[in-house]
DNA sequence: AGGACGCCCTGTTCGC
DNA sequence: TGCGAACAGGGCGTCC
């Protein structure tokens, strides 16, 4: 689930449940999900603090434990951040389990364990180092046009590529370019400037509902394409039967009336 | 440079 | 109905 509305709502339920409580006890239950530190690194620097803030920049959640110390979460194809209160029963794929003063914990779920967690010291460094774009919701229409220039491949691989915009994965690209009547697969550098400010001023609208609709597909209106992408499926805006094509070696659902290739 | 692929994992859905 | 195959909202490395 997590592309940049997914962990926007995450980000908005850690900023609104788990800051400045003191923490008691961090207790990692798979390992495989640290990446450069460990049970013991995580627990070193996590207990007896509090967490004062937090950042999203695309797909990654930062949580500040001081100025120098930012746990940076990434939830990979399926993840969940929950809050457990008191003694109910943590969810199940529960990786890391962070238990405040007050009786709360925060759930860091990863069913398939392709979520990472690390400590980073400076957010803008990291960001840097991680060569990540910027975050979709902060990019200039000119700086959109920029990244797009020169480019080959196609759009939809271009949208999802983090390198050049951060936040954006399989689904909001998808629905993105449905909504902007573009066919996944044209080719980025051959889209006229119109279409690609079209596409540009979509991006941010379907973001922004997304993130009201809570990130929940049953909450997204019916003329989306999300509540759609399945076999036999027909065009919320047409009747059309939906396509499937595979861009960058995933599927991509498409409406072939209102997407013309 | 960018596409195709395999891989990391595990739960769900599909198709014979 | 039952079972194995294919697939799933991400990203990395390798090969071409």
């Amino acid at each position: 689930m997590p592309e940049l509305p997914d962990v926007e709502v995450y980000r908005r339920h850690v900023s609104a449940t788990a800051l400045h409580k003191r923490i008691e006890h961090v207790h990692v239950e798979d390992d495989s999900i640290l990446h450069d530190t460990s049970p013991q690194g995580l627990g070193r620097v996590l207990r007896h603090k509090s967490f004062r803030s937090t950042i999203r920049h695309g797909k990654h959640l930062l949580v500040a434990v001081n100025e120098k110390k930012w746990l940076a979460m990434h939830f990979g194809m399926t993840g969940d951040i929950k809050t457990i209160h008191q003694r109910e029963d943590t969810p199940d794929h529960t990786r890391l389990l962070i238990s405040f003063d007050n009786g709360d914990h925060l759930a860091y779920i990863s069913p398939r364990k392709l979520g990472q967690i690390s400590f980073i010291e400076s957010p803008d460094k990291w960001l840097q180092q991680q060569q990540l774009g910027p975050d979709a919701l902060a990019l200039s229409e000119a700086e959109f046009m920029n990244r797009a220039k020169g480019r080959r491949g196609s759009v939809k691989s271009w949208l999802m590529n983090q390198k050049m915009i951060a936040g954006i994965g399989n689904i909001y690209a998808d629905e993105i370019l449905f909504h902007a009547g573009i066919h996944p697969r044209h080719a980025v550098n051959h889209l006229d400037r119109e279409t690609c400010k079209r596409l540009y001023q979509t991006m941010r609208p379907v973001l922004e509902a997304a993130i009201e609709a809570h990130a929940d597909p049953g909450q997204m209106p019916s003329t989306w394409l999300l509540p759609h992408r399945s076999k036999g499926e027909n065009c919320p805006a047409c009747g059309a039967t939906l396509a499937t094509v595979k861009v960058s070696g995933r599927t991509a659902w498409y409406c072939p009336q209102c997407q013309p290739s």
